[in-house]
DNA sequence: AATCGTTCCTGATAGC
DNA sequence: TGCTATCAGGAACGAT
């Protein structure tokens, strides 16, 4: 699943590729993924050229030279795919966006939970970044994070994935932090101590950057802007390492249920 | 304001 | 073998 690593991988290949090109056409054959419509999208879109390629949080955010943007949400099985005309169809490919020099940026979604969206100004985008907590990476310290934990007593691993809290970490990530911080998944935010929570913050860090350096996590179904897996998963401490030994004692890995959520952990280091 | 349950969707897998 | 039921999950939404 596309978590801000992944995310910023795309937006960086991406960045390089399609700035300048222009859209000449939009295509899809899951009209629901195209917000607020195809027919809405194709209008505000169509002609105008490629500017700027951004990320926050999970939403990256193409900039075009008419004042929109082109939002982005790969959701659980979502690819953003840069593909030359011609090329073989995707799988899942739900909506191609054309573009000059025989290029094609395809959504290819299995789930469908993905989406493409029109936002009309910098205004009107600026509203919907500000629902989105600190960037961990650039904007969180150590104060604002235990605010945030103080804030709440529900479980440490369900803050960290709240994306109105702090943005960007999903699933993998999030489970990865708490096993390098030591910390049990379950824990109510609330009672992290002070040195839990600095442990915490930077193993957030570690891990988000350790996973841009390997481009991503390709776990089942994530790819980067050219269609390659990234090779965070060959470095997974706990995720999916359900009855394997842990790393840091002769405990195993076990899977529990959190927030409906697959969450991995060693019981017996991390407390 | 914080929290909880439900929904979206398709493919893999389990059970019979 | 072939069918059906269950599960996986980010986040928007409504209800409490």
């Amino acid at each position: 699943m596309p978590e801000l690593p992944e995310v910023e991988t795309i937006r960086k290949d991406l960045a390089k590729l399609i700035i300048g090109k222009k859209i000449l056409d939009v295509e899809t054959s899951s009209p629901k993924q195209v917000k607020p419509s195809l027919e809405v999208v194709k209008k505000a879109v169509v002609g105008a050229k490629i500017k700027k390629v951004s990320r926050r949080a999970k939403l990256l955010q193409i900039f075009l030279d008419n004042g929109q943007i082109l939002a982005i949400h790969l959701k659980l099985t979502g690819r953003l795919l840069l593909r030359k005309k011609g090329d073989l169809f995707d799988n899942w490919q739900r909506v191609t966006i054309h573009l000059t020099e025989n290029l094609e940026l395809r959504l290819a979604d299995l789930r469908k939970f993905g989406w493409i969206k029109l936002v009309k100004d910098e205004k009107e985008l600026s509203k919907i970044l500000s629902e989105f907590g600190p960037e961990p990476m650039t904007d969180l310290d150590l104060p604002t994070f235990k605010k945030i934990l103080k804030s709440s007593r529900r479980p440490i691993k369900i803050i960290l994935m709240d994306q109105s809290k702090i943005s960007g970490i999903g699933n993998i990530y999030a489970v990865e932090a708490l096993f390098l911080a030591k910390v049990d998944p379950r824990r109510p935010a609330n009672k992290l101590k002070e040195t839990e929570s600095k442990r915490l913050l930077v193993s957030i860090e570690k891990v988000l950057k350790a996973g841009i350096r390997y481009r991503g996590a390709s776990d089942q179904y994530y790819l980067d802007a050219l269609g390659r897996k990234g090779n965070y998963q060959k470095h997974f401490l706990v995720y999916k390492r359900i009855g394997e030994k842990c790393f840091d004692c002769p405990g195993k890995i076990i899977r529990i249920s959190l927030g409906g959520r697959g969450t991995f952990f060693c019981p017996h280091c991390q407390k």
